[in-house]
DNA sequence: GAACTTGCTGAATTG
DNA sequence: CAGCAAGTTC
């Protein structure tokens, strides 16, 4: 077989230079996947390498079962012995830990259970009460992010607790919480998914032998996606990489969208720098996209500073100009997406379509749109299988037939299904194990022990006690000897929990008894196809993430921009164009996250292949209150001659073809000062303008709605956007203190000293007191007090 | 002890 | 408008 036909120029060198470190820069489109998977067949075909000496690291299971997949293909007839191991990084470092953690002496044992997400937040929120803090008004999620932070960046609780500053009371609370979590997480044999990477990290460095294992078992290592790495993933390949440098790293700067997690821009951008004798190549030629897709999407990412200088091209054709729309609220928005999905089907049955959204919680009005259109869709993200309550509970069935002294997964299950186990009972229990510093496990053994006295349990406590532990001792044993798939239904069924439901005799526990069986089909498939066991059956359902719920045949997807990169669709929608939710308000005020944010905007273009949507509200609920929106900066930076209004009336892109230049002196240089103050011999900027209040004055008009955006001073007429309730709290008399008010309402423009032209967005408090929300086209979403502001009328 | 009601606070992106 | 914690009722 010939790996290289079909391969440009580029293409085939990135195959064929398997020694030494290769850094592959792939633009988005340009057959990325399609190098590495020909790589690794390469490598085991032509240069004749065992392919158990070859690592493929991505970080989605998705990635890496796509991967495995066409590997497969390749090598199918090759009739090896062995596979390349094709891994996420966490999934890596399980086996890494399953096999040696206990020579890292921090006290692990090699069966610890992995606690998700929820899991720690349910530990982080009992320390938080144990610790009695719980005044601070300290969220657990806020704490354990806090937490999980300080992790990443390798600082320990006690190195966290030495550089608290003297009356920092915050920082401390947390110290004390990050300890007990720590404490705890030991206690009950259980690692985070921090820990993964960070125990997986330690013992490669503490460990030589461990080190040694690796290298000589991994000789030649791939990353996906490696502008996603942090500097854990970093460190992992460094170890890995300590005897041969056979390292080739794939990835793309300009879609580096996890810096939030931890992800270090520079690991990509330094890849030489570490490794000195790389060589480099760059995949510049997109197979995916039309010219004005590729286009606009070149046309925004450019004004980022932080990037290598590369040049997508592609010999498509020009196709479609980019398509867009003004909606009136997010509810007009999902219908306008609905019935362009309608249109394009009835064209093609067989396109796909993807609504790209940048939070999750925009899913919903479109999930409703399509149900409604009788559209066939798929939702990734939000609650997955993994995720509904009935799994999680069997699923701790499970942790607790490998390990009973698992803590959390006690407490979920003690009393579901209900067995007369309250709080009363739960806390004793609680109570003695720490008065006696064992497990919940082992207390429970104590307390039923018949030599011993129940004291301080009630008779029928105690008797539900004992019955618990019957059910438990009974899955550890039926655990020792019966695959993954018969414990899963033991747990189901002995726990009581398959009768609670039924006798519920709700449609919603039917369908929860349905989820469960689709949990045991999930454990039948396992045992049949890995045969790896419980433990791993256990482990794999830890990691599943979201995006892994992603179907490639659904005629349309629902994601969040993030899910969808790696991702290509004939047909995109970008929704939700608006100033404070893409960009997102939070990361206004840091060029760098705004940075980021145009990436994640690049990533979305480019997942077109023909078509491209992108469409905006002109209001939008938020809270459940209704709040205006401004039009995204990142739609400004669009080039508009590629695009089509498909606006019914006037539209911001109607005004923003039609605008002087002057009105937007302010936004021209906001957007070059917050790009760097590049000098790129480009046009500077093309004098757009934000200009919806007209825009918005008409819409309303024609829906006979009452609009005021320049309200008389003196007399108000309702705004158009409503005031949030009260939000400033105390004031006794809260009745319409926007009228008399001579201050500005939500939906009236203003012009600010320093940020010129912006729309009110939302008011709180009154008088003196009266804090506006404003949004500046090209400055982002500003918090002013209105009286010290020195706003005027625009 | 469990089911229900009220009142409050708080959402970005993910393995 | 959530989802969750504390309070209330059976």
């Amino acid at each position: 077989m010939d790996f290289l036909s079909g391969l440009n120029e580029q293409q085939r060198v990135a195959v064929t230079e398997t020694e030494g470190p290769l850094l592959i820069l792939a633009g988005a489109g340009s057959g990325k996947t399609r190098v590495i998977v020909h790589r690794i067949a390469y490598i085991i075909a032509e240069r004749g390498v065992a392919p158990y000496h070859i690592l493929a690291v991505t970080f989605t299971n998705k990635a890496a079962g796509e991967m495995r997949e066409r590997v497969g293909r390749l090598l199918a007839d090759q009739r090896l012995q062995s596979a390349p191991l094709i891994s996420t990084f966490h999934s890596l470092c399980v086996r890494i830990l399953r096999r040696d953690i206990e020579r890292l002496e921090e006290g692990h044992t090699r069966s610890f259970t992995i606690y998700d997400q929820d899991d720690s937040t349910r530990i982080v929120k009992a320390a938080i009460k144990d610790l009695g803090l719980d005044s601070e008004r300290m969220g657990a999620r806020q704490v354990q992010s806090a937490i999980s932070h300080a992790k990443n960046s390798g600082t320990d609780a006690d190195a966290y607790a030495a550089r608290i500053e003297y009356g920092d009371e915050k920082r401390a609370a947390i110290a004390r919480v990050y300890r007990l979590y720590e404490e705890r997480l030991v206690n009950n044999n259980a690692l985070d998914f921090d820990d993964l990477m960070i125990k997986a990290v330690r013992l490669l460095r503490k460990n030589k032998e461990v080190r040694d294992y690796y290298n000589d078992k991994f000789r030649y290592i791939l990353v996906d996606e490696y502008q996603d790495t942090n500097s854990l993933q970093f460190a992992l390949i460094r170890f890995l990489t300590e005897r041969q440098q056979n390292i080739c790293v794939v990835g793309d700067e300009s879609q580096s969208i996890y810096r939030w997690r931890g992800a270090d821009i520079s690991n990509i951008l330094n890849f030489e720098q570490h490794y000195p004798d790389a060589k480099e190549i760059k995949l510049e030629q997109n197979y995916r996209s039309t010219q004005n897709i590729l286009d606009t999407a070149d046309h925004v990412i450019k004004r980022n500073t932080e990037r290598k200088d590369k040049k997508l091209w592609t010999s498509n054709p020009a196709g479609e100009r980019i398509r867009y729309y003004q909606a009136f609220d997010a509810e007009g928005e999902a219908r306008f997406v609905a019935s362009k999905v309608e249109e394009h089907r009835r064209l093609d049955p067989s396109i796909r379509a993807a609504v790209l959204y940048r939070t999750n919680a925009q899913s919903r009005v479109f999930e409703e749109a399509m149900r409604r259109a009788n559209i066939a869709y798929n939702i990734v993200g939000g609650f997955s299988f993994y995720e509904r309550a009935e799994v999680r509970d069997i699923i701790s069935y499970l942790k607790l037939a490998m390990n009973p002294h698992d803590s959390i997964a006690f407490m979920r299950v003690i009393n579901t299904p209900p067995r007369g186990l309250g709080k009363q009972t739960l806390d004793e229990l609680d109570r003695r194990a720490k008065d006696y510093g064992v497990s919940l496990w082992e207390t429970l053994a104590i307390v039923t022990d018949p030599t011993q006295e129940t004291r301080g349990f009630a008779a029928r406590a105690a008797s539900s006690l004992k019955n618990f532990q019957r059910v438990i001792t009974n899955l550890v044993s039926v655990a020792q000897r019966e695959p993954a798939s018969e414990v899963v239904k033991a747990a189901i069924l002995d726990s009581g929990y398959a009768d609670a439901l039924k006798s519920e005799n709700t449609e919603e526990a039917e369908g929860r008894l349905e989820n469960l069986q689709e949990l045991v089909n999930a454990a039948v498939d396992y045992d049949r196809e890995e045969g790896g066991g419980l433990r791993d059956f256990i482990d794999a359902a830890a990691l599943v993430s979201d995006t892994d719920q992603y179907k490639r045949d659904a005629p349309v997807t629902l994601m969040t921009v993030h899910s969808a990169k790696g991702l290509e669709f004939p047909l995109v929608f970008m929704v939700g164009l608006e100033d404070g939710l893409f960009p997102h308000s939070r990361s206004a005020t840091d060029p760098a996250e705004l940075e980021e944010e145009r990436r994640l905007c690049y990533v979305a273009i480019t997942r077109a292949e023909r078509f491209l949507y992108v469409t905006h509200a002109m209001k939008r609920r938020v809270y459940g209150e209704e709040l205006a929106s401004e039009p995204s900066q990142f739609l400004n930076e669009m080039p508009f001659d590629l695009m089509e209004d498909l606006s019914r009336g006037p539209s911001w892109l109607s005004f923003a073809r039609s605008s002087d230049r002057l009105e937007n002196a302010h936004a021209a240089r906001a957007l070059r000062g917050q790009t760097g103050g590049s000098t790129r011999t480009e046009k500077p900027y093309e004098g757009k303008t934000y200009n919806s209040a007209d825009s918005i004055a008409e819409f309303f008009r024609q829906r006979g709605q009452q609009v005021n955006p320049r309200p008389a001073a003196g007399s108000s007429p309702p705004p158009v956007i409503k005031r949030r309730a009260d939000a400033g709290g105390k004031s006794s008399s809260t009745v319409a203190p926007s009228a008399g008010d001579a201050g500005f309402t939500p939906g009236t423009h203003v012009r600010h000293a320093k940020y010129g032209r912006g729309l009110v967005l939302r008011r709180e408090g009154t008088g003196d007191a009266a804090k506006l929300t404003i949004s500046f086209p090209g400055f982002g979403q500003k918090k002013l007090i209105e009286k010290y502001a020195g706003l005027e009328k625009a």
